[in-house]
DNA sequence: ATGATGACGTGCG
DNA sequence: GCGCACGCCATCA
């Protein structure tokens, strides 16, 4: 995994607004890696320590989180997308159709 | 080198 | 809407 990729895949995140959430495929596809989805986890999960990185806004195309609920980074992932105003149910889930960001 | 693993995605039943 | 099987790609034992 070079430093270009993941540069460019913590920049796409980085354009995500505030109260809106973002697909891992989504980011994926943005930084030029059409099947790199689990590139872009790996590489959050990777640095998980904020660098400025709102990592919180990316979830899965299922509009879930992706972190096992028994996880103490998904009760921070869900309070901090609370936070934002998004409606999360306490199971991670929620809805791409109202929350989902359209570049 | 080889098989298992995981912050994923898509298609089907 | 849910669970499952498969496909994908980089790590790791």
């Amino acid at each position: 995994m070079d430093e270009a990729t993941l540069e460019r895949i913590f920049t796409v995140v980085a354009l995500v607004p505030k109260g809106r959430v973002a697909t891992y495929g989504q980011i994926a596809q943005l930084a030029g890696l059409p099947r790199g989805s689990r590139l872009v986890g790996r590489a959050l999960g990777h640095v998980s320590r904020d660098g400025g990185v709102p990592w919180h806004r990316i979830i899965n195309a299922q509009g879930r989180i992706s972190i096992p609920a028994s996880s103490p980074a998904f009760v921070l992932q869900r309070d901090r997308l609370r936070d934002e105003g998004v409606d999360v149910s306490s199971d991670g889930k929620l809805s791409l159709k109202r929350y989902q960001w359209v570049p």
